[in-house]
DNA sequence: CTACCGATTGACT
DNA sequence: GTCAATCGGTAGA
């Protein structure tokens, strides 16, 4: 059985308004390779962080050095530092202020050992549910910040093609709030497969309601 | 150099 | 469910 091909997604897919764009994400693959081996993960749950309108995202601040990567080309990286620990997120939509979509959570989908040792765990579901523990176990920090996503370098995204291609169903789609923000906590801006057990928060935010 | 922040996590009741 | 440790990054003196 040949091998799937992980071709990065085009500039294209980024290139939209940022909630259409997180939402899209989900049941994409984060492929990271590196020195140590190749790890892929099936996105599960993202976040979507406005360019107008919303005082969560790092984009009010306006452009610095922290956020100056969110203010690039639809397809780069933006990661920034929280509690000391990483988080990643895809820049969307060329036309707005910054605009970013995080993504939360993946499943395991291959280089699960590497994950382990990476993560100093061997718990399945403690390897890459959250922001912060899926860059460690891909291996995500601050050089990621302004990566160009569409070289299919290192690191990007890709359909699934292995797996019924890009509209394979893995599940109800749900929007909820977004987890942890202390401004604009209302807006359903966070999308998730509704009772998806790789993803992250708490357990009444994690299903249909 | 010190001071402060936090879109989190892991340990605990 | 609660809560404190966490430390990289930045701003300011």
């Amino acid at each position: 059985m040949t091998s799937p091909t992980l071709d990065p997604l085009p500039r294209d897919f980024y290139d939209r308004d940022v909630r259409q764009v997180a939402r899209e994400m989900l049941g994409k693959l984060l492929v990271r390779r590196s020195r140590d081996g190749i790890t892929v993960g099936r996105i599960v749950e993202t976040e979507a962080y406005l360019p107008e309108g919303d005082s969560a995202c790092h984009a009010v601040a306006g452009p610095n050095r922290k956020t100056a990567a969110i203010f690039g080309l639809p397809g780069t990286g933006y990661v920034y530092v929280i509690h000391a620990r990483h988080c990643f997120n895809a820049v969307a939509d060329a036309s707005g202020v910054g605009c970013a979509a995080l993504i939360r959570a993946v499943e395991p989908v291959r280089g699960v050992a590497l994950m382990q040792k990476r993560r100093q765990r061997v718990e399945l579901l403690d390897l890459a549910r959250g922001p912060a523990r899926l860059c460690e176990a891909f291996a995500i920090d601050r050089t990621f910040n302004g990566w160009d996503l569409t070289i299919g370098r290192s690191l990007f995204l890709a359909d699934d093609e292995g797996n019924g291609g890009p509209n394979y169903e893995l599940g109800v789609q749900v929007s909820t709030p977004r987890i942890g923000v202390t401004s604009a906590k209302d807006l359903p801006l966070r999308y998730i497969f509704a009772d998806n057990q790789y993803v992250s928060g708490p357990k009444h935010l994690r299903s249909r309601n």
